[in-house]
DNA sequence: ATTGCAATTGATAATCATTATCCTTTTGCA
DNA sequence: TGCAAAAGGATAATGATTATCAATTGCAAT
């Protein structure tokens, strides 16, 4: 058993949640894909290895994974929420191209800095941040000239 | 007329748009309010002046205004996108309270430059970005303890 | 192993902001 | 004034997410 299902047993135990058979597999497979991915595309993954299970199963056990510490919300604005890994991966922020999609993890340690100093400016406690970075890759900038 | 006003009409003439009593109220009213507001608020605003105006109507007109370029988009992620003047009104980000909601403008033009730079160094042209502060103003961090 | 029961599930309905549709009313211009 | 195209209002549709609810299941105590 790796750390991440030693984390979501804890949880449950420590919650008087039940480990199902459901639970088990849509964790097994969100820890297997990297990258973020929506409540559908891992309900469409999910629905290959068992078909029974439900969309609101998925929905229900990804709200668990965020609460456990295991997953995080990514909005990139687009009307769905995506997920991502969150043990053994930091915050970060994401660069993404607005020509094919493309996105890119990336981190500043002089911007979190200047962010945690701004917000002070301003009497804010900063909690967390999100920053999106827009623009065009190298690809695309070539395609389009 | 004011130059917001002068920018609309020039760009309905310039897309052979109709200029029309519906859009003409709804700008104005949303030129009077400032700060972020809603589709909804703005619709609610507009009813109490000419009641037979449809919602459809305010989001058909907030879109004119963005494509005008006297209006953005904000999105706090809680479902309900915003809007703000954009005339005379550059970029800037926002510094947002957990607590109570308030939300204040900020920049900061070393964040800016890095933000091109960490870009860049991933091959990226940056169009623009989008960076959201959350934490606790000075007010909710005395209530709470 | 069996039982009791709260937790969970799957199917489905409901939400809710935003868009699309469709028919009627204006607008801009000849 | 008349006409075609644009715009408006009412309302249905959308689409991701959440709520509901009857049926099933995990699990702890027997
Ligand atoms: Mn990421
Ligand atoms: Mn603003
Ligand atoms: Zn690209
Ligand atoms: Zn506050």
């Amino acid at each position: 058993m790796n750390e991440e299902q030693n984390i979501f047993h804890k949880y449950l135990e420590k919650h008087d949640l039940r480990d199902t058979l459901q639970r088990e597999l849509i964790l097994q497979i969100f820890l297997r894909r990297e990258g973020h991915i929506s409540a559908e595309q891992l309900y469409d993954l999910v629905k290959k290895r068992d078909p029974s299970i439900g969309q609101a199963t998925v929905y229900r056990a990804l709200k668990l994974l965020i609460e456990a510490g295991l997953a995080r919300e990514i909005d990139f604005g687009d009307g769905v929420i995506r997920y991502e890994h969150k043990y053994n991966h930091p915050h970060h922020d994401h660069l993404i191209c607005r020509g094919c999609g493309k996105t890119l993890e990336v981190v500043d340690s002089v911007i979190e800095k200047l962010q945690k100093r701004v917000a002070e400016s301003y009497g804010f406690e900063l909690t967390d941040h999100e920053m999106y970075l827009y623009g065009y890759c190298e690809n695309c900038r070539q395609k389009r000239q």
